[in-house]
DNA sequence: CAGCATCCTCAACGATACTG
DNA sequence: CAGTATCGTTGAGGATGCTG
């Protein structure tokens, strides 16, 4: 045989329909590149109570730094998840808040935070066993 | 005055039980490391109507190398989020399908989809606004 | 107090070539 | 077909020091 040798058909629908995803991909992924990194929605679920202060967020989230505290709250701002309101006070107080916005993304972070506390265990197990095999 | 100059209250419940994240947070991080990453849930996505075989992922997967297809899919697999399973036949052929863990973690994943497909074109006008303002 | 500027590190990712 | 192995790059993020 020359070409297609033994090429199985595959059970999946054929018609290039797999891509269910049509153009929602894009957005996801540029969602994600949001709220996938190490500190965004960390920084929202801390905020669900109501304001705080940027020290406050810098003591409540722990193990950031300055500078990704203040990058990820820009970033925050900029797309209008969060207010940033500066009182002209001396010392200065800055606070931050979430938006309308950024609370309904609150809701969706905190169903991700109910499969995280619900599924752990069982990832962490299969996990081990996983590697075990492999030992 | 030496000490304490002018430190505000702050308007937030102050038990310290800000972090009403105890340990939460740290399964939140742990999930989000591994589906935060650039093609995870572009996966779990594509793996949604059923089976689908190592090249046909890394042809509906817009841009993915295969080193990423396998790593990912190791990574899903070591989890526990999908299955390989490797049909003895020549040519090979090897199927991943999601568990009904990794099916858990799709109804999670379809809901930062709808998020993001309801909510990009507002995050995207914020934005332009502030980095009008800006300039 | 609330940042900004700078330097540096490490690992995620892409590209390419080879294999059972 | 379904991977593995190796190399090179990029940028996210940490540490530190300075400022209005």
């Amino acid at each position: 045989m020359t070409s297609a040798a033994g090429v199985h058909p595959s059970p999946v629908r054929e018609a290039g329909v797999c891509s269910g995803w049509p153009k929602e991909s894009g957005f996801i992924r540029e969602v994600l590149d949001r709220i996938g990194d190490k500190w965004t929605i960390l920084i929202i679920g801390t905020l669900r109570d109501g304001p705080l202060r940027y020290t406050e967020l810098h003591s409540v989230v722990p193990g950031i730094s300055q500078r990704m505290l203040t990058l990820t709250l820009q970033q925050l701002a900029r797309d209008g998840l969060v207010t940033r309101t500066a009182h002209p006070e001396v010392p200065p107080r800055v606070e931050y808040a979430l938006t309308p916005l950024g609370r309904s993304l609150l809701d969706v972070v905190m169903a991700l935070s109910a499969w995280a506390v619900t599924h752990y265990e069982t990832v962490a197990a299969n996990r081990r066993a996983a590697d075990e095999a492999t030992r």
